[in-house]
DNA sequence: TCCGACCTGACAGGACGCTGACAGAGAGCG
DNA sequence: CGCTCTCTGTCAGCGTCCTGTCAGGTCGGA
């Protein structure tokens, strides 16, 4: 899961990065409502966590122009505590969360996690597929309800294919949240993480279309 | 869009009532636990705002015995001040969003829209000629229903021949599409995927129209 | 009947994906 | 500070499946 964080106080966003990272999140920061804007209106993100009083520009219109241009991946706004009129206005602008400052670590991991099941249409933190079950809280991965050792890794990989379980997901949008773009990885690195999956969870979990990506199987089709 | 609220102080019930009304929506209310969770498990209802503190029947367990028995409509749930672990614990426990006590009617009604809006959407990607049915997701092929392995180059054409299914597609249309300009192929290697095609998905598919191209039959060319 | 368009089976080269080995990076620990 | 252990990307090699090509065969129209 990526997720995008943008907040000018390097405090308060070099924390949200340990946190969202200890949770099992592939972080990216950003301090200014320029870079925001642009990275959000070019990269995937599964989720954004935006701070509405930013410099360069002001997070409410980064987020009115990502959402008049298509962009409908959530996004969790940071408010000053008790302006609750900027929230409305910000629910209005298409946020779909919001928290007021300060805030507990782990009522943004909580909420993360929320935003990201619901935008696939989930409710629970439980999530199976076939055999295959993912714990989000426990960031716990079992099979047949046996618990399997995953890496952080191996869990945002497993995490993933499950969000999109009704589809093939190609190796390139793995890549992509995998790693992000920055840093990207050759093809094969992918492929070594798949490989070592399917030794701890045996056949009959990731699947392969051949051409196209993997897929979780005995989840729909 | 019907809405069911759970509310057990009258005075916050019939606020919410008036104010979501007045926002457009069918509002039930109810304000025990046992009644609230009999409603949900048997009505349908768009979102369910859920008041944790409830007679009867505690909110939170209302909420994981509907998530047990599969119902995923979307929960707003309203928290106590302050009462932060509640608010995770309400999360995990399948809520999508929380409202910390007092709230604003105005915050209410834009939440109950941005959930709404949100749980909408999912739309299957299934599209059929006759007998023939792709699945945009799954990148997956099935005639009468039974699936039918077919390679990416195969699924390729089936597609594009998908979706100009009302008219008859020339061969040099379908080999541009489907190799690109730069490396052009021999007619035959097309022939030869047809070919391929047809004795996997038996006649009466992939139609020849002599001198013209292909079609899907079945689809009105 | 003739010709060109199209079909088909066989085959080989190659693309794609899988796997085991290895090493560098980083965390944990004494 | 140095040791160890785990994690993970890279590399090389391998097997499998895909797919273009070729050499015929078949069909349809004039």
């Amino acid at each position: 899961m990526r997720v995008l964080a943008v907040e000018d106080d390097q405090r308060i966003a070099a924390d949200l990065k340990t946190a969202l990272e200890a949770a099992g999140f592939l972080v990216e920061t950003c301090e200014d409502g320029e870079d925001a804007w642009f990275l959000g209106d070019t990269e995937s993100y599964d989720l954004v966590i935006l701070d509405l009083g930013l410099p360069g520009m002001d997070g409410l219109s980064v987020l009115k122009k990502w959402r008049a241009n298509g962009r409908d991946m959530p996004v969790l706004v940071l408010t000053a505590r008790g302006a609750w009129t900027e929230r409305v206005e910000g629910i209005d602008a298409g946020a779909d969360d919001y928290l007021p400052k300060p805030f507990r670590m782990e009522e943004v991991i909580a909420r993360a996690r929320a935003l990201i099941r619901r935008s696939a249409g989930r409710a629970t933190a439980l999530q199976s597929a076939g055999e295959l079950t993912l714990d989000a809280n426990r960031m716990s991965v079992a099979i047949r309800g046996v618990p399997v050792p995953a890496t952080a890794l191996e869990y945002r990989l497993l995490s993933y294919l499950m969000l999109h379980r009704e589809r093939v997901v190609p190796p390139t949008e793995l890549l992509e949240h995998l790693y992000g773009d920055d840093d990207a990885r050759e093809a094969n690195a992918l492929e070594a993480v798949i490989a070592r999956l399917r030794r701890k969870l045996g056949p009959g979990v990731i699947g392969t279309r051949r051409g196209f990506g993997y897929f979780l199987e005995g989840s729909g089709a």
